[in-house]
This record gives C-alpha cells, structure tokens and sequence, in this order.
RNA sequence: GGGCGGAUGGCGGAACUGGCAGACGCACAGGACUUAAAAUCCUGAGGCUCGCAAGAGCCGUGAGGGUUCAAUUCCCUCUCCGCCCACCA
C-alpha cells in the first residue's frame, strides 16, 4: 500500500463532508439534541496552536455525540468588533470593516483546513448589521425594563490626543500612542443593572454542577455577596448623615473615627465647614491621578483628617474625626466606613499612624489589641448593654437594636457592580438612543434598527470618538417629536455581542427576530461549553446575566444557558501565553502542512489533559505522525494475511482489549474530558495489534478489532478514519456511522496475576483465578517458592487479601 | 493581602474508591532489514549499590512530619510555580 498522502485525503474528505452536508444540523424535534459551542474566536488575522487546541477540543465532543447519534450542533462565528481593528486603521489607514473582514476570511480558511465538524451556514460575524441589530433591539427591550440607566463613570483620558482610552491602552499611567500621562475624567455613560440579577446569579449556581467547581468558587468571589448593616453617623454642626457599610455590626462601639473615599460627595457639602479644606483639596487631587493599581498597591495608608467636623457615633453619641483617605474606595459599600482600629488591621494600622484611639470591644483569648487588630470571635466588652455578648450573635443583636433605634438597618451587600457598557470606540455596536432637549432620551424606534455604523470617517486616534465627526450620523430629529436631537455615540462593550451569539446560531438568519423561540428552545441550553478559564468571571456571568433577561423576555424557556462547561487550559511558549506583542505565536499553518491537520489534531489533544496549561513544543508530533501511519499502514496485515489462524487464546485476548478500550475511549471522552488517555488507549490496542499473531483467517477478529479502532479514532483523526473506513469498503462516513458498544463480560477475566507484599515490599506475584476466596488465594501464597523462603523461620502476624488486588503479609 | 490550581524519570504525561509508581508517547541505546542511510519492525531502559550473569538489595512522586498492613492519593507544617481578584469595610 502507498504511503499516507494526509494533503490529498484531507482535502478529499472536507469536500465530501461539505457536498454531503455531513455536519449541517437542523431541528428534528422528536431526537435528542447535542449542543456544542467553543466560545467563538476574535478574528485578529492569524491563528495559533491555542485556536487549534480549543477548537479541536470541540470537535472531538461533536463528532463523538454525532456517532452516539445524537442531533448535534456545532457552530461557528466571529468576535469581530474591537479595539485592535480600530488601531490597525489608525496604524495602518485600513477601515476597521476591512481589516476585520480579511481577517475572518483568512482564518476562515485556516479552521477549514483543521477539518472541524461545522455547520458552517450558521456562521455569524458581530460585526455584521445582521446581528448587532439585534444587540440594539436587546438593549431597547432592557431600556424597556429599566434595566439601562446613564451615569457618570470615569474613564482614562490623554490630554494629548484629546481621547477616551481603555484600560489596555494605558501602561504605566502613559498612553500608548504619544507616551503623555494620562488622567481620569467623567463622562455620562451606559450601565446595565446586572446588579438586579446579583442573587440569582449566586443562587443559578446550584443548577451548574456540569460546570469545574473552580469557576463557581470564582464567580463566587466576583458577586461578592456579603451580610452586614448599614448604619448613619450624623455629623456635628450639620445636618448631614453618613452612611456606611459594616460587615461587623457587633464592633460599633470600637468605631473610633470615619473615613470617606476622596469621590465621596459628602466632602464637597462639608466645604464650607473644612478647616483645612486646602490640603483636603490637594490630598483629592492627588488621589485622583493614581490608578487604582498605584492606589491599591502601596502598603502605607494615606489619608487627611478633615478638620472642623466630626461623626457621632449614634450608639453611645461620641464625636470621632473623620478622614478622606484612598484605601477606602467608592465602587464598594457605600464609599465611606466606620474604623474600628481595635478589630480590622488596616483601620488599626491608620490609627497608629494618625494616634487615634483604639477601643477594645471583642475579647478573645489570644487579644491583644496593642500589637495588632483582633478580627477573630470573642465577647463583647466595653458595649454598654451589649457587653458579655458572644460576637457571633452581637451580630444580629446589635442590628436589630440599631433598626429598632432607626439609624440603621441590616443589609447585604455585593462586590458585583453594574456593568458599564458605554465604549467612546467607532468598532462596536452603536447604541440605539437619541438625545432631544424636549423629550429626553429617546430610543431608537424597532422599524429603523439597525443603526449602522457610518463609512465617513477618519480614523486618527485624536479627539472624541470617531462617530462624533459624522455629521450625517450624529444629527437626526427626535423620534418623538421630529426636533433636532443628536444621536448617542457610545458603542457597546464587545462583551455585549458575546453574551448571546449563542442562541443567534439557534437561528442565525432570522430577520424578524434575534432567534425564534421553538429553534432556541430546542437547541438551548448548550450540552458542552468550552473556553479559557480567564473568561471565568465576565464573559461567563454577563452571558448567564444576558440569558435570564431573554428569559424574562419570554424568548427562552430555562435559566442558565451553559449546562456544561470545560475550561482549557492555554497554550504558552515558554511558559507565557502566546500573543501577538511578544511575537511567540506558533502558527498551525506549517504544522498542518507538513505533517497534516489529523497529526496537528491529534498531537495537541495526546501532549496533555484540556484543562492543563500546555507549553508548546514540537517533540513529540513526529511520533503522532508515526502513530497515523501505524493505523494506515495496519489495513494491510489485517486485510492480507489470510492464511493463518489464529490460536483461540489470542483471539480471546484481542477481543478483551478491543471492548476495554471502546469502554476506555468512551468514558474519557463522556465523563473523564482525558483525550489523551483515550488516544493512548487506542495506540495500546493498535500496538496489541501488531503483536497479534496471525492476521486474517481469524473469523474475522483483528479486522473487527482494527474497524473498532478506526471507530474510536474518528472524532480525533477524522480524515485518516474515513479514507480508511472507505478501503474497508464501507459506504457510509465514518463520522456518521454508530460509536462501537463495549460488553462487560468480554473485558473481565477468568485469571489474574497479583502482587504479593512483606511488610510493605513486593516480593512476588501470584496468579490466581477471579473467584478465589482468600483460603485459596492463602494456600497459592503459601506455596510459592519465592514466597516461603521470604517465610522461612518468620511468624506470620496479619494476612490481608484484597480481591483480585493484592496479597499483603505482614511477618516478624 | 484574598481566592483557586499545580509540583511525578532526560521531556510531555499515566495511576479506578488508599492497593505492583512511571501506562502511552517523545528523546535515547541495541538489534533486524539495507551496499549504506532514511523509513519500518523488534528489544531495552527511574536512580544507586552488589553481581560475569540470572538476579539481589536500597532509594524514589517539591521538603518535613503523621495516620495505615499499605500513601502520588488522606491529615498537619513548610517551600516553590501558575492563574484570577486585589486595601471589599
């Protein structure tokens, strides 16, 4: 036989997969359905070993599903908008559309060249009209809901260019096209309340046990959900109250001074009283330059006592000082505290700093609040009616007594934030609002969605965003009242795009509609969710965010939209993730190449578990290479020997290790996500396979045993498995033709051989029939000849049998 | 600082529920085939010590301790590495 040609079978077979229709998936609603989605890739032009990996990890799922017969589905589609395209136009005058679309045709073919099993009719691109319309629908549809407020939020400015930048942008507190430093500003931008969601997004987690316990634990830490009070500190000489946050209710009476962060508002309203309010001023100021890594990092507090006013304490009406300081932040609580320098080490170590009072008022044994902050449990002390208390019921005590007093209330509180989804970018979907100075903001009326983006424009990286010098664009009458009124022109958070493109391949084409709803019911949710574990908290909360709107919407039936998910790992060289600016991509193209699309498959799946991190290097894909010649090269001695057969024993072997490897392969593929196991497997059964005797005339067992093998290989070596499925004279493919069923009783065997240990070392090995009982299996021991001269002279104490594992003794 | 992972031969990795550590592959060595090489097929191999050899003994899963007849696996202490979050009140 010819040697493997794998450019001419590959090719072969992705024709025929393509003119068949082999993978194109349509709804059959009586038959099982099998989801399976790799989070879609951005298209930056060039694809690396870390694409090849994780769309090939797909692809085994697919196509194994497919031969289990169940009706699969497995899509394909673009990340396109962001941020890079608009670089590369500012770089490299090319429109943003253009460089996107050159990108996605070149690693279009790049994928197609894997031989992954797409149904490619259902590809989608976000940049395209078609489906950022439907983006825009969404958000009037949670505008509708009041799940889409404007706010002030702050974003990087360079003063040089005149721009917004993002946070990638921005290194070192320097822009990354003229190198000036950078500044904070405020602008009115775009939220969605994903905060209305924070519960049931913790609480969806008890339906998710398809996903690694991992992610949950991360996404956990993200909601951040935390029980507490709130409780209002007035403020001498003034009227106004200050609210702040506590997850320790129980140390009230410790709070010895306030601190508010430098954004808090209650400053500006206390000017007039602020003493000092010229350092206060600078202190802000200066705060407000550092990024929140400069302000996060650095290990001494600073602060500012705001002179003139004090907090008083409600609980026993104490005056304490109140400070600004930066380890206070705005985004979390209420964007003030209470510091109870006796119990939290950071307020303790400011205390210090500013010899401020330390009140003791949890007792612990090992307490000792002149060397350091007691946070642990104790009782109270110095808590007038509280003292005495557990700290662990002070808790609820304390807040219900505050509630009963009206200066506060027990609450619960998130990490979580609401989301900010206004971008000042051109390449992203514009959003679909108009501001009229009659009406307000209005929305973007159904019959005239999509707002497109507009062609006229240049692309500088200077001034506001590029939308605003489209006049066309920019400048519309008000749907409300046909006055002039000024189009909004924030585009979308690309995260937006990717929170739902998956129920668009449900029905990718449908122009009434973002998806129908029986097609979305039937394909949702998805069976296999695969992607990097670095999408862990936002691509995957905003997405199961997304899905329970849909749901509220009555687009979908269920509420979680992943049921599934296998995180892999990267693909590193030398140990750092592969990207473009440090230039450590290894593209597949030569790979695939030279040795093939079946050996590059196979080669990343066999080097190490998905979920493992992977460093790239090429040892090893000669041998995978090898491995593919081996099965090509196996149809040979199983078809032309015919003129021995084989002894009965041999026969009886093969068989064993066919059905163990079928029940192997299924289970690491099903349950275990181990695809280098099962592949190891295989080559243990191919290897088996050599060894074997005599080919042929065997009543047909090797051949049975190499069909089995093709079988098993075919979701990882497609092209390789369906050449030979067709030598073998078969007239299906072999990706649609049924997965091979193991039977028990053919794997177990009638005789084991065991080990056999003294006092915890091996000194020999016994063969013993599956049945024995320990009597017998003694009696085998005892009569061994290696066995007994270990025994000679010794007094066996402990003789421990461990069925069909292993004999152990121990002997003094 | 918090959270989540990880550490096994020269290398990637394997080991079910505590039961023969190192499957499978790479690299390596030897042999067969060949004028020769490549390819292919077969064989060997964790380390150390002893032995001409067959073989025997000891050590060995990041370090130290513990539980157990038995620990890569369970418990405690520590080191290093990776990822995510980061002064979360």
């Amino acid at each position: 036989m010819t040697d493997y040609n794998h450019s001419e079978v590959e090719k072969k077979w992705q024709q025929k997969w393509s003119d068949n229709g082999t993978f194109k998936a349509s709804e059959q609603y009586g038959k099982e359905k099998y989801y399976c989605l790799v989070m879609l890739p951005y298209p930056s032009g060039n694809s690396h070993m870390g694409h090849v990996r994780n769309y090939s990890i797909g692809d085994v799922f697919a196509r194994f599903h497919k031969m289990k017969g169940k009706n699969v589905m497995h899509p394909m589609g673009w990340d396109a908008f962001g941020l890079p395209a608009e670089n590369a136009a500012i770089k490299n005058k090319i429109h943003p559309a253009k460089w996107t679309k050159q990108n996605i045709a070149r690693m279009r073919e790049q994928f197609k060249v894997l031989g992954i099993s797409y149904d490619w009719d259902r590809e989608i691109a976000s940049c395209d009209p078609d489906y950022y319309k439907w983006n825009q629908w969404l958000f009037i549809k949670m505008w509708e809901k009041g799940l889409v407020f404007r706010k002030k939020a702050n974003v990087n400015w360079c003063p040089s260019c005149n721009t917004v930048l993002a946070n990638e942008q921005v290194s070192e507190g320097v822009c990354w096209r003229c190198k000036s430093h950078t500044e904070h500003r405020d602008l009115a931008q775009w939220f969605i309340k994903i905060t209305d969601y924070a519960d049931e997004l913790l609480e969806g987690h008890k339906q998710l046990s398809g996903w690694p316990e991992q992610v949950l634990s991360m996404q956990k830490n993200w909601i951040g959900k935390s029980y507490g009070a709130e409780v209002d500190f007035s403020i001498s000489a003034s009227d106004k109250k200050l609210k702040i946050f506590t997850t320790r209710p129980d140390t009230l009476f410790g709070a010895t001074f306030m601190v508010v962060a430098p954004e808090h508002e209650i400053i500006k309203e206390l000017q007039p009283k602020i003493k000092n309010w010229d350092e206060v001023a600078k202190y802000i100021i200066e705060s407000g330059k550092k990024s929140n890594i400069e302000r996060s990092s650095s290990k001494e507090k600073t602060g500012v006592k705001l002179e003139g006013v004090n907090a008083v304490n409600p609980v026993n009406a104490k005056e304490i000082p109140i400070f600004v300081a930066d380890y206070v932040l705005t985004g979390y609580g209420t964007g003030a505290i209470m510091a109870v320098p006796a119990h939290d080490q950071r307020d303790w170590d400011f205390a210090k700093k500013y010899n401020i009072e330390i009140i003791e008022v949890i007792k612990g044994e090992k307490s000792d609040i002149t060397k350091q902050a007691y946070e642990d449990e104790g009782s109270l002390v110095n808590s007038g009616q509280f003292n005495g208390i557990k700290s662990e019921e002070a808790f609820d005590i304390v807040s219900k007594w505050v509630e009963e007093q009206g200066f506060g209330k027990k609450t619960v509180n998130f990490k979580l934030k609401d989301w900010l989804i206004s971008r000042q970018r051109y390449w992203g979907t514009p959003i679909p609002m108009i501001h009229c100075e009659n009406c307000g903001t209005v929305p973007v009326p159904e019959k005239d969605l999509p707002v497109t983006l507009p062609e006229d424009v240049e692309f500088t990286g200077e001034g506001e965003s590029p939308l605003k010098s489209s006049s066309a664009f920019v400048n519309v009458k008000c749907p409300k009242c046909a006055g002039d009124a000024k189009r909004e022109t924030d585009t979308m958070d690309t995260f937006v795009d990717s929170s739902w493109y998956y129920a668009r391949y449900c029905d990718a084409h449908n122009d009434n509609v973002p998806f129908d709803s029986a097609k979305g019911n039937y394909w949702m949710p998805i069976d296999q969710y695969i992607g990097g574990i670095e999408h862990a908290c936002m691509h995957l909360i905003y997405s199961r965010f997304w899905y329970k709107v849909m749901r509220d919407l009555g687009m979908v039936s269920t509420d979680e939209p992943f049921i599934n998910l296998l995180t892999q790992g990267m693909v590193t060289l030398g140990g750092s993730a592969m990207s473009k600016s440090k230039g450590n991509i290894v593209s597949p193209d030569e790979i695939v190449e030279k040795y093939g699309a079946d050996t590059a498959r196979l080669f990343i799946l066999f080097a190490a578990p998905p979920q493992k991190q992977l460093d790239w290097s090429p040892d090893g894909i000669e041998g995978c290479r090898r491995f593919i010649n081996r099965i090509w090269r196996l149809y040979d001695l199983v078809n032309t020997k015919s003129q021995n057969s084989a002894a009965d024993k041999d026969k009886t072997e093969i068989l064993r290790i066919m059905h163990s490897t079928i029940k192997k392969v299924t289970c690491d593929i099903e349950k275990e996500f181990q695809f280098n196991t099962a592949i190891s497997s295989v080559m243990e059964l191919v290897n088996a396979l050599y060894a074997y005797k005599y080919h042929g005339n065997d009543g047909g067992i090797s051949l049975e045993a190499y069909k089995t093998a093709v079988l098993l290989m075919a979701p990882f070596t497609p092209h390789l498995c369906e050449e030979v499925w067709e030598k073998l004279g078969n007239k299906d493919f072999v990706s649609s033709h049924k997965w091979p069923e193991f039977d028990e009783k053919l794997i177990e065997r009638d005789i084991v051989e065991i080990p056999v240990q003294i006092n915890g070392k091996l000194k020999g090995k016994i063969i013993v029939s599956v049945e024995s009982g320990e009597d017998e299996v003694k009696k085998i021991v005892m009569s061994d000849e290696k066995i007994s001269q270990n025994l000679a002279g010794k007094q066996i104490i402990k003789f421990i049998y461990v069925k069909n594992k292993i004999v152990t003794l121990v002997i003094k």
